[in-house]
RNA sequence: GGAGGGAUGGCAGAGUGGAUGAAUGCACCGGUCUUGAAAACCGGCGAGGCGCAAGCCUCCAGGGGUUCGAAUCCCUUUCCCUCCGCCA
């Protein structure tokens, strides 16, 4: 959540970040609200102080056999002026946590300004486009001859974009999960989690994929429930309304499936796995002391990278800018993979940091050396994503003959299985 | 799903209408003592908001009500526990 002290202080700040975002803010109409809302609290707990003075004055005259129903009269009416003035100040808090809550995060000082993904910046690449000396195919056609992807028996029970893997491809992926996880917890030191799949909409809210993304979740009405979009949601919720007690920073990792609707997208970009509305994902999460987490980004953008790189595969790290910035993100790198069956590059991973904004909507805190309770910063990373990741494999590791060979570090998790081929008919 | 019982500070646990975040214990922090530590003793120790400050206001699971006044009485929601039923 944005923090209104911001907006007091920094205002000329907020005004030029908006404007760097792309985002239309009533700034001016915060700014009175904000106002409205300590005047009227100023004015209630004047009253109430009154009430509460008056009433104990009461409670003695009572103890002491006198008549106070005179005076008990009195304070009613004060009473009937406090319960107007209260509504008053909730139905101003609440327009000001509305339009708070709508607000998105500042970005930091070093993201480059521009309005659309044209203005985002490459900060290197690693390994070289692959080369074939025949014309390389795209995923869905060297997947669905395998028999490893099936997307029409899919696309019949739950409709297109949610994928049917067989074989050696379901085994892929969750060798892939595997794989994954043992590096984080194992050589990155993040300590694994299994969560719930579905998510209150509070929980939702708390990491910023609530007011704004509501129409790119599947919603349980029935228990008014979400199906996660990434595990970015319950995990960071683990924390929400604590003060952590443990030392920092904390380095968690989680396996989950995840959910998107992904409306409006239909029809770009969704051909086989590219796009789809349901995929496998593990996700790092961490929570920081303030001071470090721009240092915590660095090193867990390098967590995603160690994963592709183990895999061999040629990735290029964006930094995003301004315009491109998500939501609650005050700044994020992307990592995409180069598809040579498509000659496209496709995104498995957004590392970005908050800083104190998720915590503050999650109300997520920790003590400071002078023990005082302070927002946390929190980063996440996925480490990677699948399905995407399938896309980068089947298309790098083609031969002629419609084989897939798969990298090296994933052999001991395919019980030594090197190639993917065409089963014997 | 049915019946009953609960929810108080970091934890345990008093408090059932009248000063006050709220007895007590544990934990934690500071001090005395000690060569050092422990023990003992002394002191401190929840969070949020408004205010330049002094200070004031709010919070005893969430929401609503009764009252001059609610942790305490009433209604309601959520969660937890016990028993029964169902079940991977």
């Amino acid at each position: 959540m944005f923090d209104i002290r911001l907006l007091r202080e920094r205002e000329p700040e907020v005004r030029a970040a908006m404007k760097a975002r792309c985002v239309e803010v009533d700034v001016d109409a915060l700014m009175a609200l904000d106002g409205k809302r300590r005047s009227l609290i100023s004015e209630v707990e004047q009253l109430k102080n009154e009430r509460n003075t008056a009433s104990r004055d009461i409670g003695i005259a009572k103890k002491a056999g006198q008549d106070a129903s005179a005076r008990q009269q009195a304070v009613r009416s004060l009473g009937e002026r406090i319960k107007a003035l209260d509504e008053e100040v909730r139905d101003v808090d609440e327009a000001l946590h509305t339009g708070l809550l709508s607000i998105p995060n500042m970005p930091h000082a070093s993201v480059p300004v521009g309005q659309d993904e044209s203005a985002n910046r490459e900060v290197r690449s690693w390994g070289e486009k692959k080369s074939f000396d025949f014309d390389p195919k795209p995923h869905w056609e060297i997947g669905e001859a395998l028999g490893i992807l099936d997307f029409d028996r899919a696309a019949r029970m739950s409709g297109a974009g949610f994928p049917l893997y067989r074989g050696a491809g379901a085994r892929l992926e969750r060798a892939l999960i595997q794989f994954m996880l043992d590096m984080h917890v194992n050589e990155h030191g993040y300590e694994e989690v299994s969560t719930p799949f579905v998510c209150h909409s509070d929980a939702t809210r708390g990491t910023g994929q609530l007011p704004k993304m509501a129409e790119d979740m599947y919603y349980i009405p029935a228990d008014d429930l979400y199906l996660i979009p990434t595990a970015e949601v319950p995990v960071t919720n683990i924390y929400r309304e604590e003060i952590i007690d443990e030392p920092l920073p904390i380095y968690l990792t989680a396996y989950s499936p995840c959910f998107r609707r992904e409306a409006g997208a239909a029809g770009k970009d969704n051909r086989g796995l590219n796009r789809v509305h349901q995929f496998d994902k593990v996700e790092m999460v961490k929570f920081v002391e303030p001071k470090t987490s721009y240092e915590e980004l660095e090193k867990l953008l390098k967590n995603a990278e160690d994963v592709l790189q183990r895999l061999g595969l040629m990735y290029r790290v964006l930094e995003l800018c301004t315009g491109d910035l998500s939501f609650a993100a005050a700044k994020c790198y992307d990592i995409e993979l180069w598809a040579p069956g498509q000659k496209a590059w496709l995104e498995v991973s957004s590392c970005s940091c908050f800083e104190d904004f998720q915590a503050r909507r999650a109300n997520i805190r920790y003590r400071n050396k002078k023990g005082k309770p302070v927002h946390v910063h929190t980063l996440n990373g996925s480490g990677v994503a699948l399905a995407r990741l399938v896309v980068a494999i089947i298309e790098n590791g083609q031969g002629a003959d419609g084989s897939v060979s798969l990298p090296e570090a994933l052999w001991p998790y395919m019980d030594g299985c090197k190639r993917i081929e065409r089963k014997a008919e």
